[in-house]
DNA sequence: CAAGAAATATAGCAATGGCTATAAATCAAC
DNA sequence: GTTGATTTATAGCCATTGCTATATTTCTTG
């Protein structure tokens, strides 16, 4: 037990937080993704692309909507706002450099992109521009 | 839209599999921190180190009871079985592995403490081999 | 050994994120 | 423009993981 055991907790509340906000990630990014190849993004397709039932996406999209991430109209497709629009290319940007440190440290390309799915939503800012900061310095 | 496209539901459910693991993963690694530090593992000292109110550190031992990691007798301390010490020693291991290799990468030492707690769960043994040799061969 | 204090268990609530079954709306085809 | 197919929404279920309030058990102390 050394003396800095009380930041334990706080570690595993900001892992928790994380963890809650992964879900969102994931959706605004997807939904971006589905916008930029198809023109729209479906609830139907977003759904499939998630791997999860149509009313599981159906209730995550009010999630998104509840907390400004994008709009909707009933029986229509599913639109980011600003702010979702802004959220998915921070995401996918981060999301691409995690693949791509992972890479480099020696990590096979296809389990890279397994792995980053979840490690990416724990990728703080600071360990960001590091990972930046190692690529470019190869 | 590349032709691996029917790859991505089923690395959104790796991982939403990882997260249903990873209390799973803290709690066990806790639990045998704590008997290695002070000889047993109290529900009290468990909720506090996780930083969760005592009912939620009841709930998630139950939990763990339930898939064969830990034991416990009402009102007296909770132990791991032997499934649940190896599980704790690999996460662990693990745990120490993905802070060497942020570091080794640049990440403040801090930081790497911090955004380690969540990452690890996903990281996967392919991924963690290529970790150590990276950090071997450096 | 009897209180009172401390620790643990239990009850019950809420939010989240899954699911199936079914109702309602939209689209396509005739 | 009806009708049948497709898509989306809604209802209602379950498990998980948080919480507070309270009952119960164990420990400590006089
Ligand atoms: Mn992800
Ligand atoms: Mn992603
Ligand atoms: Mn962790
Ligand atoms: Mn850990």
């Amino acid at each position: 037990m050394t003396e800095m055991d009380g930041q334990v907790p706080e570690r595993f509340a900001r892992a928790r937080e994380a963890q809650s906000v992964a879900l969102l990630e994931d959706y605004v990014e997807m939904i971006g993704d589905l916008i930029a190849e198809l023109g729209e993004a479906r609830v139907a397709d977003i759904a499939e692309r998630m791997g999860v039932a149509q009313p599981t996406a159906t209730k995550a999209i009010s999630r998104l909507k509840r907390e400004g991430l994008a709009t909707a109209r009933p029986y229509r497709g599913v639109f980011l706002t600003e702010e979702g629009a802004d959220l998915a290319d921070r995401v996918r940007a981060r999301h691409r450099t995690v693949v791509e440190l992972l890479v480099a440290v020696g990590v096979p390309e296809g389990v890279a992109e397994l792995d980053a799915e979840g490690i990416e939503h724990h990728v703080s800012d600071e360990t960001l521009a590091a990972f930046e900061g190692f690529l470019k310095s190869r």
